[in-house]
Parts: C-alpha cells; sequence; structure tokens
DNA sequence: CATGAATGAGACTTCATTCAT
DNA sequence: TATGAATGAAGTCTCATTCAT
C-alpha cells in the first residue's frame, strides 16, 4: 500500500450503485411550463446535492478526513468528480458542512418538551429511548464518531458543535437533574454542577461500538437501563 | 494547503530541537573493544528509535494518521527520513508499535494490588486517581484520543487494545463491583453486567478535553469525585 | 490558488455590469412582423455578440490567453457560457478574431492620404499623432501588447498582422521616408531599408507603458516629438 | 484541443534527450573521501538544478507561464517531477528564478568600461555590438520576449527588471548621449530626456525577430548600424 | 436561441518509500 | 548504519466544452 490508508484501496466501503443514478425518470420534457421545468432543476440540483453529501457520509466516516477520495465520493454519488464542486467549495466544507447539519435535527428530538407531571426519570429515560433509536442505531452514531475523531483538527466545528449541540443537550440534562433533585429522585445535588455525567454512558456505547462492538457488543439500551437505574433513586417511580 | 489538512501547514506542533540532535559525537571511532562499541551502538540504536517514537507521538496526536508526514516526524527526531525505514517498516507500522506500547503500562498500574482491607470505593478512588494522573494530564490523553479516532481504520489495533487493555480494565471494574456489592457499598447488582459504567466518566473526560476544553474546561478530578459519590453507597466509608 | 495565474483570482479586472444585462426585455415576442422580428433579432445577436468580444477584449488584455476563463468573459458580457459557443468555435477562434479584427481599422487611419504639398516631416507627425491618440491612450494598446506577448504562440495569428497590418505599415512608412529623400528632409537613404526605424519608437512606448509606466510614466507624446526631430531635418520644414 | 494551448499538444518544442540524462559518468564510487562525496552531490545538485532551469527556459519560452507543463520541464530535464519541487517552491518561482538571474549578466556586459578616449559613437557601436552578440543571436532574446509577454501579469518581476535592468541600462544611454552631446556627436539636446529612443531599435528588433521572422527576417546588425548612423553626427567619426 | 449544470481530462503539488553514497 | 535526494503515484481542484431543458 502505498499512501496512507490503513485498509485497502478502492473503497473498502461497498458502494451501492455502480451506474448513473437511477433520476427518477425526468426525461419525458412537457416542453412547456418553464416554471415547473425550473423547480424541477431545482429538484435535481436538491437531488445531486443530497447524494453528494448522502455520498461523502459514507466516505468519511468509513475513512476519516484525510484518507477520503472526492474520487470516491464522487462515484458513489453517480457524479463527475467536477460536479461536487458546484455544490461544495472544497472538500472541508463538504465534510464540516456534513458533521454542521446532520447533528442539529438531534437538539431538536432531545428537548422535545415533555408530557407534564412525569417524572425525571421517565424525563430521562426518554432521552436515553431517543438516543438509542435516533443516534446509537443509525449512521448519526458513525457522524458523531466522526465529529470525535476530527473535531480537534477543525477548531470551527467542536466550536460550533459546542454551541449549537453540546450547550443545549448539557443545559437539558441540567433542567432534568434540578427537576429530579426537586423532586427527589435525585440526591446528590453536585450532579448539577457535572451534567456531562448523565450523558457519560451514551457516549461510551457510541464509541465503544465503534471500536469494539466487533468483539464485544454492547446492548446500549440494557446499559442504558442500568445507568437509569443508578441515577434516580427509584422512591418516587410508580 | 491543497492536499488535506485544515490548519496551518509546516508543523502546527512546536517542535522543540530546531538544530540536527546533538547526536553526542560519534563519528570518532576508537576502532578497538568492538563489544562495548557493539553495546554503546546498541544504546545508540535504541536511543534513535525512541526519540522516532516520541517524535511520532507529537505528530500523530496533533494531526492523526493520513495528515502526518513522516518528514517532520523525522525532522522533530532530529534523523534523517531514511533512517525512520531501519527501525520501522513503514508508517502505518510505526503508528500502531507507538499506539500498541503506549497504553499497555496503565494496565500495570491500574491492576495495582490494593492495600488489603480497604473499601471498594477507595480502590475505585485509587484508580480514578492513578487515570488523572497518568492519562488526564498526560500525553497519554492523547494517545486515547488517537486510539479512539483512528481505531476504527485499524482493525488490528482495536483488537490488540481490546485484548490487552480493555479487557483487563473491564475485569477490574467487575472486580471492584463485585467487592462493593459483596460489602454493601453498591447496592445496584446490575452493574456487574455493564462495569462500563464505571469508566464512562473517564473517557467522556478524555474526549471532552480534547474537543471542548477550549470551550469549557472539564475538572477531570471533581467529576470523577461526584461519580464515585454517585456509584458508591457512603454507608460504609470511614 | 493552484493553476496558473500569478495575481488575484476572480476577475482583477473591475466588472462594470454586475448583475445580468437589461437584455431589454426580449421575451415578449408580438408574434406578427416576422421580418421585422428577424431583423430585431439579428440586431440583438450582433449585440450579443459584440458584448463578448468586448468582454473578451477586457479579460484577454488582463490576464493573456491560457489564464482567461471563458467563465469570466460570460459573466462579463452577461451572457451564459454556453452562449459564447454560439457566436465562436471555441476559446481560440474567440480569441484571434477578438485580435484579427480589432487592429485592421488602424491602418486605414494612418494611411488616410496626406493632404497636399505637406511636408514628410508633417505626414509622419500626423501619424505619431493618430498613433498616439487611437493606439497608446486607448485599449488598442493592450491590444498591440496583447498581440506582441501571445503572437509566437499562434502562428497564423502573427502572419495574419504581418499581411494585413504591419506590410501596409512598413511600406507606408518608406513612402514617407522616400518623400523625405527626395525633399531634403532626410539624409540617410539607407533609412529606406529599415522602415521599422521610424515605427521603433511607437512600439517601446507601447511595451514600456505595459510594463514600467507604474515606476516611470512615460510620455508618449514628447518621446515621439523628439523622435522626429532626430529623423527629419529641420531645414525644410515651415 | 480541449485545454488551453494554442497549437499541438505534447510539446511541440522539439526535446533533445528523450531518456535519463547521461548523468556525466559519477557511477564509481571511489567509497572513501567523504568530502568529496559530499562536493559531488552538490555538483550533482547543481547540475539537476541547471537542467531544470535550462528545461524551463525551453519550455516557458516555447508556451508562456500558463500553458507549461511542470511534467514538460521535468521530462526534458530528465527528472522526476517531485524533483522540481526539491529546487523550486512552485511553478511560478521556477519562472520567476528564470527570468530574474538570466539577464542580470547582461547589465555587467553592456556596462562595461569603455575604453578611454574613445567616441560616444563607438562606445554605443560596443553597446549595439554585444547587444546583437549576447541577446539577438541568443536565448536570451526569448527570455526577454518572455518578459515582455508575461511582465504585465507578474508585476514583482516587472519590477525587479526596472530595478535591476531597465534603470541601468537607461542610466548608461544617457551616459553615452551626454558624452556625445559633449563631444559634439549628438545635436539634439532633447535625446537626454528620452534615453529609450537610443534602445527602442534594439527592442523593436526582439520582437520583430519574434513574431515576423517567418515571413520577413531582419538583419538586426545592419538595422542598428543604419540608427546609429542618424542618432550620430559623423563629424567627429574618423 | 439561450442557458448553465454537468462532465472529465489534465494541471499542480504532496509525500511515502527507495537507494546510491 | 545513516543520510537525504530522487521518485512517481495519487489527490485536489480548474475549466473548456457539451447538451438537456
Amino acid at each position: 500500500m502505498s499512501r496512507s490508508t490503513p485498509s485497502s484501496r478502492k473503497s473498502a466501503v461497498p458502494k451501492p450503485k455502480p451506474g448513473r443514478q437511477v433520476a427518477t425518470a425526468t426525461s419525458g420534457r412537457s416542453s412547456k411550463s418553464q416554471a415547473r421545468s425550473a423547480s424541477l432543476r431545482a429538484l435535481r440540483a436538491a437531488e445531486r446535492r443530497a447524494a453528494i453529501v448522502e455520498a461523502a457520509l459514507e466516505e468519511f466516516t468509513a475513512r476519516g478526513f484525510a484518507a477520503t477520495r472526492l474520487d470516491d465520493v464522487a462515484k458513489r454519488a453517480g457524479v463527475a468528480k467536477g460536479t461536487i464542486y458546484l455544490y461544495f467549495a472544497d472538500k472541508e466544507t463538504l465534510f464540516q458542512e456534513l458533521l454542521r447539519f446532520s447533528l442539529l435535527p438531534l437538539i431538536g428530538e432531545l428537548g422535545a418538551p415533555p408530557p407534564p407531571g412525569v417524572s425525571a426519570r421517565a424525563m430521562f429515560e426518554s432521552f436515553a429511548e431517543v438516543f438509542v433509536r435516533e443516534v446509537t442505531e443509525t449512521k448519526r452514531a458513525d457522524l458523531l464518531r466522526l465529529l470525535i475523531s476530527e473535531g480537534q483538527r477543525f477548531p470551527s466545528l467542536a466550536e460550533f458543535h459546542y454551541r449549537e449541540v453540546v450547550v443545549h443537550g448539557i443545559a437539558a440534562m441540567r433542567r432534568v437533574i434540578a427537576y429530579g433533585i426537586e423532586r427527589g429522585e435525585i440526591s446528590n445535588k453536585a450532579l448539577l454542577d457535572y451534567p456531562q455525567l448523565l450523558m457519560a454512558p451514551a457516549m461510551l456505547t457510541v464509541v465503544w461500538q465503534g471500536l469494539f462492538n466487533r468483539f464485544a457488543p454492547l446492548d446500549a439500551r440494557a446499559l442504558l437501563r442500568t445507568h437509569i437505574d443508578i441515577m434516580f433513586d427509584k422512591g418516587n417511580a410508580p
């Protein structure tokens, strides 16, 4: 192996669509209705962009930033090399955009307003469930790992996630903790200073699954259940 | 910059030794005493090797595997580029060797025989203290982050660490947990199934400090203290 | 910047019309009067062509042939990139056409029939004045520089200008010289063999102004006046 | 033709040495004498550098800066593509260095101290002769044309030549003119203000030979002789 | 006719690895 | 054993040209 990639050359990641994309049959031209054709074009553009992002996700998560070849991204997306540059200024922009906007929706989902009158434990159980369903069992886990791996080398990216994701996540955790303390579900008030402790097992799961799942699969749900049992006193639960 | 690294070129990492290493004048050969000169040479060789590994550590942790240039490693180590190949087969070998043997000693330290009659909490407190002192506040934290970042792309490396480090660590955690349950310091027996929970905050600290310390410094010791307070019932502590 | 241009990317040459050209609303077709609409269309076509040539002039003179991007020409002309190909076969054709027809009119102006009975000196003074007014102080100087710069690499272009411009210019110079000799204004008959000497200062001016005007502005008119004083004996002048 | 070059692809300029350079038989290693081997290496480096510069000269003068491929320069120099980067930072540096140092020696030659008691005409005749012999009939003419062609697009280059070459040349011309006026060889004192007029025919020759020599060869020596006859009164000549 | 998204060949540049000294 | 000059494969990015709309 010559340059720098650890594993096999030529796309260790299996590529699903070898030829040109299916293109969802746009060849039939109605020849009038400029507006529709314009929106069609816009639609096509959006599709292409999405294809590129999707392909980039696969390649970047499989190889990391430096070892990913835009050539491979293009092939996987079913576009020419130059096409990528119609949508993204350069490799780094594609990479950052991918990471920037992929984890954002999570915050919305995780911060969904809890049903009233519910226990703190139930609130966090809901968090955990969403995390498992929407991250652990999804490509988002790969994205999170990618962020953990490359964040240090892209300070602006780290900052973005700190501000847009982490700060809100920490705040949410703190609210749950405060609520739990208030309701007597959580006894240790120092937890308020380290709300990260609530998320630590979730993060560990993501890292573990990336590195060691091959050798020792980890049941995220069960692990988090145990975590919850430890963090919350059962007293006030039904 | 064209290829792949996000930040500045030309060694973002400050290099301590600008000129060629002092090299302690080896050119004048005394021409007798082959045995001593042989051992001297071996010593010199060992030093060189160590210098290369040390330099590689700096560069790899600062840039990751792919973006690190052997040229920079050589410069930092004070040797010629070709010299690296006298000690390591190639870039990947150097990288793996670096990671393979750098974290091993930890297991010994962490697995040091606990003083008899001590509480489970005290045992884990000792663990935590060693971890903070020997990892968090050391270059080992960088190595751990490097492992987390690149492990997925070097399966053999991940396997090595799983077998040589993680398995033992998990076993040690489990022993502490069992002991804690036995002594009544730990009430939740399910923890025995997920000893990772004991380590999760430590790992979170390492990741956090790599990504977010700039924006929100994290006090590893205090965080772990809180963690310990939660995991261990205080009843039986002195 | 990676490829080839020395200075700043993104059009160092200031572009006058930022948005799309006004285009004088051609979309509403009155659907009758085909003849007039045809001529209108022809007019529109001629305008477009002219806009492209004008834009090409700016860009080519600013960057040279190879470093000029048709994309920039199109933007500056207010047309789409593809439109250029409706009027010109390719980049080189556009370039050559630009150069071919831009300098031709000069020959007419420079070869204008001199008022009868005038001195040779006056004839050449008139040449010089036209040259200063119509070349030196005009974009034509840029075109001349462009020809000088790229002519060697476009042999057919050099040949064209030799035949269509230079030959006539040389002939005109020779006529002036012969006339001057005949009238006793020029004493050195060898000048007839090197009529280029009459034009040399004009050419030097164009080159100098392209390269060094920043550091040492050159007054074309005054320089040529001195040149004339040297070439023509003052005896017979009024 | 695809990208940008006007004429034929694949090196219009004939390449003399297809294989690896002759390398002047350095294979015989004397195995001792480090100093000599070091100087040998230095010698080799100097040769290589020279080969690259020489090749670059050919290619740049044949195609201009933008259209020259470093690949071709490397092939012509008999080195690998990467080798160029051991000696020059990038394409532009190679180009500028080529131009910067190739014309400098001229100033020395042209500014050689004139024999005492000689006429101004003889001094300038000597200038002219050196110019013809060392520029017109040499590759330096190509370099001068290259400078004229690309100077506008490399402001620093134009400035360098203005300061290092032109200023001195102009000063030398002015000295000759002053001397000629003093000796009564030159009558028009205004020439002191436009010493460029003395050089104009030389420059015209270089440009002409680049563009039109194919169609109308120009005898530089004869043209300059006529020029001299016109500029200098014959009175004081023998 | 006009558009401009898409293409893909090709240029510059980097850097792991080799090998003569 | 150590060196570091040399190599050349490979990657990123550009831009002339095409073509469906």
